[in-house]
DNA sequence: GCTCATTATGCATGCGTATGCAAAGCCGGA
DNA sequence: TCCGGCTTTGCATACGCATGCATAATGAGC
């Protein structure tokens, strides 16, 4: 008689089925006293409660999700965990989702293959909702979760062709900003360098920088590449810049990290910073503070967007997931700090 | 007749079901069709493989594991996604595991009420493991894992009174070989600056880093409290020991982003690291390597300490997990930078 | 041509829970 | 006292898949 439908078989799991022989009703009402909505009597309520405990019993989720359809974790694909701003996004989004009762299913796009490889076990999992902050989503993954309903939402991300929500700083709008600012100080020559050349934000961020430039009259700006979003990148791109002919006074990169490498390629040439060239970056990832580095750059608005996410997201189960695609816009704000400071005569 | 049986009800899952009677085949054929071990011949493989293909078929694995009771998740609970060295832990971590076929279930402890507020949720996710990074880890929750059979490592952690599995690098060793690094210097005065009080990672590198010291003859070391580790915490236990009435002239600060803000700090005061004063850290996050702050420091062994957890987790589906607690101690290597200099004669 | 071993497939059931429906109990109003 | 409504509970079933067992098909050996 080993393990009849009685005997605790398979680890030492606890089913709502023993719960109920423990109190001498029906395992539905194990399952209705862990339903808020469900009908049932308070006192049967605190009495499953206090048997449940005593046995250490817990509801299981992947047993219910599969009736429910609803699993309650949400994918986050991440494209590095070695980019603050990346953390610091991830940060702020578990913790959202954390407090709506969502958990979180990491996965880094960067290793193993991209987005290809990892959308296929990712809806395995049957997720509730897709967070992408970043490699490239193609219109084959548009339709796979449109027809299976999984809301998908990209982050930082803009990709106008397809038929997908996105939540994204307002890029060009920085640009702008970041221009107005260093026109003011009265800068004359200007670079701006390229995160990953193929990426929408740095794309954007770069037509605003220079549009607005050329707005206030001044038509030329240096366009240097990095290839990537990273310290290392951004340290290469400065020594180029710095070595260049004709060096730049203010130099805006498309990312903070790129930025923070850039000042410390600028000053191990001995240049100083503000002092003899200006720079800038953007997201203010919790290093541009620091003193050593006082960056002036644009605030993304973390928590504004990590709330919009979770709401295009329809993470409270009530709401309606959104069918339409929309695309939201929210502004940044200019942080201004010392890596910035008025042209120097020469 | 909404949604008899045949009517792809709810949502576009196509279900094994579906796939069956496309083929004319049964449900289980599709089932072992997935299935690497079951017994099925070549062809019916291919030919589901290709059904499976035209109807966008894909296995739930929610379902899957309410049987073959492994949902292929392990959990992990991380202290907080701001400290670079939380968030190396994880890059490495996800991508050991992610490449072993699991997923990983993010879990921050920072926020929500810690480990006690997690817990339950977690194992109601019936993961396949957990690792912690951090948290106070109690005996119940030990006990709890232990019957239910959910392997536990403690990573980075050591609780001794505990029958928790730990990878953990060898913090004693790491203090010592920093104490000799720097006696060696030439130096005579030095602090010690505590992380969070009551983390065995800061109680262990302070005591191995003493008792050296003591070995050496220096009977005095001063030992400063940051109470948590992050750059600001760092920073402000630094400005006290700048000034403070006998000033150290090494600092061993318990993790890197304290030394790195204890670095910024003491230049604020017009110190020349090394040239007045020479500072360490422990950990080797990428930062450290960065030029501006060049910082001597011991080096976690990331990627052994990964292998380490995934072995202990018996993440490998054919190993028994291991039952017996077991507590791994991976040396650090002494990483020299441009830090840490030679006493300068007064 | 027959038997036996081997392989490939179908059938039935169960994993742990949620939920529609029916039945039972309860209360108040007449 | 009786009846209609409301609340609470049990029963049965379904969610999508894996798997033991039985059965059909195939091939080898004589």
């Amino acid at each position: 008689m080993k393990g009849t439908k009685a005997g605790r078989r398979g680890l030492g799991r606890v089913t709502a089925e023993e719960v109920a022989r423990r109190l001498g009703v029906s395992q539905s009402t194990i399952s209705r006293a862990f339903s808020p909505s469900a009908s049932i009597s308070d006192e049967m309520r605190t009495r499953v409660a206090n048997a449940a405990m005593e046995l250490g019993y817990q509801p299981n989720i992947i047993a219910r999700s599969l009736i429910t359809r609803r699993t309650g974790i949400v994918a986050i694909v991440i494209g590095n965990l070695v980019d603050p701003f990346y953390t610091t996004l991830l940060d702020i989004l578990t913790d959202r989702l954390q407090a709506g009762g969502k958990q979180t299913l990491l996965f880094s796009s960067s290793r193993a293959g991209g987005l290809d490889a990892i959308m296929p076990t990712l809806l395995q999992y049957q997720v509730d909702g897709i967070v992408i902050t970043s490699a490239a989503v193609t219109s084959d993954m548009a339709r796979i979760c449109a027809k299976r309903e999984t809301p998908v939402v990209l982050l930082n991300r803009n990709v106008p062709g397809l038929d997908i929500s996105a939540v994204c700083c307002d890029n060009v709008q920085g640009g702008r900003q970041m221009a107005r600012h260093l026109v003011g100080l009265g800068h004359k020559r200007f670079a701006f360098v390229v995160g990953q050349p193929d990426a929408s934000t740095s794309l954007e961020r770069q037509q605003g920088f220079v549009s607005e430039l050329a707005q206030a009259g001044i038509s030329s700006c240096v366009i240097e590449q990095a290839g990537e979003y990273s310290y290392e990148a951004g340290y290469e791109a400065a020594l180029r810049l710095a070595a260049g002919a004709s060096r730049p006074e203010a130099v805006f990169f498309a990312s903070d990290i790129m930025a923070i490498g850039g000042m410390d390629a600028f000053r191990s040439r001995g240049l100083s910073v503000p002092g003899d060239i200006s720079v800038v970056g953007f997201n203010d990832v919790p290093l541009a503070a620091w003193p050593t580095y006082a960056l002036t750059t644009v605030r993304h608005p973390w928590e504004q967007m990590a709330a919009r996410v979770v709401d295009l997201l329809g993470v409270d189960a009530a709401a309606a997931p959104v069918r339409k695609a929309v695309t939201e816009l929210i502004p940044g704000d200019l942080i201004l700090r010392g890596s910035t400071g008025p042209r120097r005569d020469q």
